[in-house]
DNA sequence: CTCTTCACG
DNA sequence: ACGTACGTGAAGAGC
C-alpha cells in the first residue's frame, strides 16, 4: 500500500500566522521582513515529513479567485482581509517546499480543498493508494472514506479520524459534514446555513436524518421552532450545502506517482532559512547532511600495552545483547579519547579494566554498565553520565543513546534494529565517540542552568545506589504467589459463573466494549456514559450502578480480582529470576518531575490500599533476616508548607498536628477533637486537590458534592492559608513570565503547554506549574536522603541493603545485629538530610515480609 | 498499536 | 460553551 500525504497549505499557513500573530508583537528578520508564519509552517513541514515519512505528498494552496466567490457573493464575506504580513510570506512558503523537494499545487478558480480533495478522489479510484489528509479544517472531515483518514490538527496535537473514529464523535457519516454546514453554516466562511440552528441542533437532526434533503422530505415530522427554522431558511440550506461541499474534479493534470517526496536540497534550503534568520534550523539540516562524526575508524584492542597511550579523559560505551540488562551479556566495549577510538570485545575486558581506574570516564547508562560489569565481576567509575545529563537538559528521556544521536544528525542504528540484524562494531564506537564529542556541550550546559549541583551531587552519586539497588533484588517466593494463583483462580471461575447467569449469557467479562453492551443495553442500566469506542464502565460508573443489579457487585469483585491475578500473580511470577529474585530496573531519566519510575516489573504500584491485593506482599521476603520500611508522612504537603511559606501550614507541622484534622477543624469553625470522620476525609480531599490544582468541578466528582459546595470549601481553604492561595498565584505568572519552573534544587520543567493557544491546554499547564515543584522538590529530598544513608551504610559497613524506593518511602532487607542502628541510621538521614521550614516525620516499620512491614 | 482500566505515590 | 486533579506502568481487548 502506498501512501500520500495531502496537506493544507493554506490553512497551515494562517495558523502558524495567528498562533503568534495575536500577541501584537510580530517575529521579523533583520531586515523587517515577516517570518512568523513561515517558521510555524517549517516546523510544521518538518515534523509531518519527519512523523510520516511520507513516499507520496502534496501540498495545496488556494489562489487567484475561487469558484464559490463567483457563484455567491457572500462566500467568506466578513472575514477580515488577509493581513499584508502574512500575504507576504505565502510565496517564501512555496520556495521552501520546492527546496525540501515537496510537490505543491494550486490552481485559479479553486480552493486548496478541492485540490485535496482531487488527489482523495484519485487515491480512491486506485487500490494501491491510500491517503492521509493534515488540516485543522473540519470540511475536510467530508473526505473520509475507508482509504482516506483525516488527521484534524488542533493546538497542540492532532485528533486522527478515519470513518468509524468520526462517527463515534460525530453521531453521523463523514460524508454529511456538508449537511452539517448546511444547517449550522459556518461564520468563518460566511457560510449561512439555517438561522437559529447550531452545533447542537444540527448534529441531532442529522442522527436521525442523514441528509437535508431528508430532513425537509421528513419535515412534518419535526416539531416547534427548529422546524419554523428549518422552513424559513430552506434556500440557505440548500445553498450552503453547495458552498461546503468539496469539488473533486480539480483539472490538475497529474498523476499520483507523480508527487513523490524528493527529499531536501540542504543547499537551497540553508539559503531561504538564512534570509529568514532562522539560524536554529540551518544548524540542524547541516548536522543532519553528515554525521556527528567521520571519524569511524577504530583500533582492535588486544592487550592492555594497546591502551598505553590512552589520554585521561576518555569516553565508554557497553553494548549488550538483550533490552533487558539483567542477565544480558556484554557485546562488545568501545571506548575514545579525542584523537583514537578504541573497540575491546568481552573476552578481553578484564585484562584492561585496570587500565580504565585512573581515567576521567564519560558514558551513557552508568547502572547498566554497573550491573553489567557486575555480573563479570569488574566495575568502573565515571565521573559523568550523558544519558543524565541530557534528561536534566531536558534534551532526553531515552535510555537507547540512538535516540540522541539520531537527533543529532547521526544514523546510528536503533538498538532494537541491532538486536534483531546483528551488531556493528562500527555503531559502537560511533556511540562512545558520539559521547566524547558532546560530554563538554552537556556539561557547560549543564553550569549554564546551574544544575551542576543536581547533576554532581545527587543525580550521578544516586546511579550507584539504584544500581546496587537493582543487582541485588528483592526475593519473590514463588510458590506463595502459586497458593494465591490457584485460589484466584477458582474464585474467578466462580464469579464468572454468576455473572453469566446474572446477564442471562456468556461473554468476555474483561472486555468493556462487551461489558458495555450487557450492562446499558441488555440490562438497561442507567447512567451510561460513551467512551470513543464504546461504554465506559470503570469503577466511578460501576459504583453509582450497585444498587441497580446484583451483577455489578460481581463484575466488581471479578475486576479486582483478575487485576491481582493478571498483574501482580502472573505477571510479577514472569519476572522472578533463577536466583529468586525479583530486579526492577528504576529509570532515572524519565518522569517530567524527577521522580523515578519502575519497570519491568514495576515494584512502585504493588497493592497496598485494598486488603485482598495487599496479600500480594506476603510473597516479598527478606535476604537477611526483617525488611524495614521508613517512609516520609506527609511529604509533599510539608514541601508544600515549605515553599508557599504558609505560617500557618508551616506551624501546624512544627506543633506534630495532624494536618487533615488541623484543616477540618479550621474549615468547619470547630475543635479538633470534634472532627468526624468525613470532614476529616473532605479536608484531606481538599488539601491533596490543592497541590494538583483541583477545580470545584473536580473536587465535587471526587467527594460527590455539588461543584458549588466543592468551590466553597477551596475557597474556605484559601482563606485559612493565604500563603498558599499567593504561592499558587505567583509560580503560575513566574512560570508564564519564564516558561519553565524549577524545583528548590533547580532541577527544571520546561511548561510548552503555556503558550498554548487552547485554554484547556493552558489550564493544564497552569496544574503542572503548581504541581512540579512539590512533587519535584520531594523527589529531589527522596534522592539526597538515599545518597547519604547509602553513603553511611557503606562507611559503617553494614551487611543490610537498600532494596526499594516508592517515592516516599524506602524499604531495607536487614540483618537482625544490625536493627537499630539502621533504623536510627535511616530516620535521621531521612529527616534531616535537607533543612526546611518544616521539620520532616519519618515513621518506620519492621516484618518478616513486606505486608507485615506495614 | 491504541484504548480502557486499574495498581501505586 | 467547554472540560475539568499531578506523576507513573502493565494487562487485556480489539483493530
Amino acid at each position: 500500500m502506498k501512501k500520500v500525504i495531502l496537506v493544507d497549505g493554506n490553512n497551515l499557513m494562517f495558523r502558524s500566522y495567528y498562533a503568534t500573530a495575536y500577541t501584537g508583537n510580530i517575529m521579523k528578520n533583520s531586515k523587517g521582513f515577516p517570518t512568523n508564519a513561515l517558521y510555524g509552517f517549517v516546523g510544521m513541514m518538518n515534523k509531518i515529513i519527519h512523523e510520516e515519512k511520507p513516499e507520496y505528498i502534496a501540498v495545496a494552496f488556494d489562489i487567484g479567485k475561487n469558484f464559490r466567490k463567483q457563484k455567491y457573493a457572500t462566500y467568506k464575506d466578513g472575514r477580515a482581509a488577509t493581513p499584508e504580513e502574512l500575504k507576504m510570506q505565502m510565496p517564501i512558503a512555496r520556495d521552501i517546499l520546492k527546496a525540501m523537494g515537496v510537490p505543491y499545487f494550486e490552481l485559479e478558480p479553486y480552493e486548496a480543498d478541492d485540490i485535496i480533495g482531487t488527489f482523495a478522489k484519485m487515491c480512491e479510484d486506485d487500490p494501491e493508494y491510500d491517503a492521509t489528509i493534515i488540516s485543522s479544517d473540519k470540511d475536510l472531515l467530508q473526505l473520509i472514506s475507508n482509504v482516506v483518514d483525516v488527521k484534524l490538527l488542533k493546538q497542540k496535537d492532532y485528533i486522527k479520524y478515519n470513518p468509524q473514529t468520526f462517527k463515534d464523535d460525530w453521531g453521523f457519516e463523514p460524508i454529511h459534514i456538508i449537511d452539517y454546514k448546511a444547517l449550522a453554516g459556518d461564520p468563518s466562511d460566511n457560510i449561512p446555513g439555517v438561522k437559529g440552528i447550531g452545533d447542537k441542533s444540527a448534529i441531532n437532526l442529522l442522527k436521525t436524518y442523514s441528509t437535508i434533503e431528508d430532513i425537509y422530505n421528513h419535515i412534518d415530522e419535526i416539531k416547534g421552532k427548529t422546524k419554523e427554522k428549518l422552513i424559513a431558511d430552506k434556500d440557505n440550506a440548500f445553498i450552503s450545502k453547495e458552498i461546503a461541499t468539496i469539488y473533486r474534479e480539480v483539472p490538475l493534470n497529474v498523476n499520483l506517482s507523480e508527487i513523490v517526496y524528493q527529499g531536501a536540497d540542504l543547499v537551497k534550503l540553508n539559503n531561504i532559512y538564512e534570509d529568514l534568520e532562522f539560524f536554529s534550523l540551518i544548524k540542524k539540516n547541516v548536522e543532519s547532511s553528515k554525521p556527528v562524526t567521520n571519524n569511524t575508524e577504530y583500533k582492535n584492542v588486544n592487550s592492555s600495552a594497546d591502551l598505553k597511550n590512552l589520554e585521561e579523559d576518555i569516553s565508554l560505551y557497553i553494548e549488550c545483547d538483550a533490552e533487558n540488562y539483567h542477565g544480558a551479556n556484554i557485546v562488545g566495549v568501545a571506548i575514545c579519547d579525542s584523537k583514537n577510538n578504541y573497540f575491546i570485545s568481552n573476552t578481553i575486558l578484564p585484562d584492561i579494566i585496570n587500565v580504565l581506574k585512573d581515567k576521567r570516564i564519560h558514558t551513557f547508562d552508568q547502572k547498566k554498565n554497573f550491573v553489567l560489569l557486575k555480573h563479570e565481576d569488574l566495575s568502573v567509575n565515571v565521573i559523568s553520565d550523558i544519558m543524565i545529563a541530557a534528561y536534566l537538559l531536558n534534551i532526553n528521556i531515552k535510555d537507547d543513546i540512538a535516540y540522541l544521536m539520531n537527533s543529532q544528525g547521526s544514523t546510528v542504528n536503533f538498538y532494537s534494529q541491532s538486536l534483531k540484524n546483528g551488531f556493528d562494531k562500527k555503531d559502537i564506537v560511533l556511540k562512545a565517540r558520539f559521547i566524547y564529542d558532546v560530554k563538554d556541550k552537556y556539561l557547560t550546559q549543564l553550569e549554564q542552568e546551574r544544575m551542576l549541583d543536581l547533576y554532581n551531587n545527587i543525580e550521578m552519586p544516586l546511579i550507584t545506589v539504584l544500581a546496587n539497588m537493582e543487582y541485588d533484588g528483592v526475593k519473590v517466593d514463588k510458590n506463595i504467589l502459586n497458593k494465591m494463583n490457584d485460589e484466584m483462580a477458582s474464585r474467578l471461575k466462580d464469579i464468572e459463573k454468576e455473572i453469566y447467569d446474572l446477564a442471562g449469557e456468556e461473554f468476555n467479562i474483561s472486555s468493556p466494549k462487551q461489558l458495555g453492551i450487557i450492562l446499558f443495553e441488555k440490562l438497561s442500566l442507567p447512567f451510561a456514559k460513551k467512551s470513543q469506542t464504546g461504554y465506559k464502565t470503570d469503577v466511578s460508573i460501576l459504583n453509582k450502578l450497585v444498587n441497580y443489579h446484583p451483577i455489578i457487585n460481581k463484575i466488581l469483585e471479578y475486576r479486582a480480582l483478575s487485576k491481582i491475578k493478571s498483574t501482580y500473580i502472573d505477571g510479577l511470577s514472569g519476572y522472578i529470576r533463577e536466583d529468586g529474585k525479583i530486579h526492577t530496573i528504576y529509570k532515572q531519566n524519565l518522569t517530567r518531575t524527577g521522580r523515578l519510575s519502575s519497570v519491568e516489573p514495576n515494584l512502585q504500584n504493588i497493592p497496598a490500599r485494598d486488603e485482598e491485593g495487599k496479600k500480594i506482599r506476603k510473597a516479598f521476603l527478606p535476604v537477611n533476616d526483617l525488611f524495614l520500611s521508613a517512609d516520609y508522612s506527609q511529604m509533599e504537603l510539608r514541601v508544600l508548607a515549605h515553599v508557599s511559606g504558609s505560617k500557618e501550614l508551616q506551624q501546624a507541622f512544627i506543633n506534630d498536628e495532624d494536618i487533615h484534622t488541623r484543616v477540618a477543624a479550621d474549615m468547619y469553625g470547630i475543635k479538633p477533637e470534634e472532627v468526624t470522620k468525613l470532614q476529616r476525609k473532605t479536608a484531606k480531599a481538599v488539601i491533596f486537590g490543592i497541590v494538583y490544582g483541583i477545580s470545584g468541578f473536580g473536587l465535587g466528582e471526587n467527594l460527590e458534592i455539588s461543584a458549588k459546595e466543592a468551590k466553597e470549601f477551596i475557597n474556605k481553604y484559601y482563606e485559612l492559608y493565604p500563603g498558599v492561595k499567593k504561592y499558587m498565584d505567583d509560580i503560575i505568572a513566574q512560570a508564564y513570565k519564564d516558561g519553565y519552573v524549577k524545583t528548590l534544587f533547580n532541577r527544571k520543567r520546561v511548561i510548552d503547554e503555556l503558550n498554548n493557544k487552547n485554554f484547556m491546554i493552558r489550564q493544564s499547564g497552569e496544574r503542572i506549574a503548581l504541581n512540579t515543584p512539590i512533587q519535584g522538590t520531594s523527589a529531589d529530598i527522596m534522592k539526597i536522603a538515599m545518597v547519604k544513608i547509602f553513603a553511611e551504610m557503606q562507611t559503617k559497613k553494614l551487611k543490610s541493603k537498600m532494596l526499594l524506593q516508592v517515592h516516599d518511602e524506602l524499604i531495607f532487607d536487614v540483618v537482625n545485629e544490625e536493627k537499630d542502628e539502621l533504623e536510627k541510621l535511616v530516620k535521621k538521614n531521612m529527616e534531616t538530610c535537607v533543612k526546611l521550614d518544616v521539620p520532616f516525620k519519618v515513621s518506620s516499620d519492621y516484618g518478616t515480609d513486606w505486608y507485615e512491614a506495614k
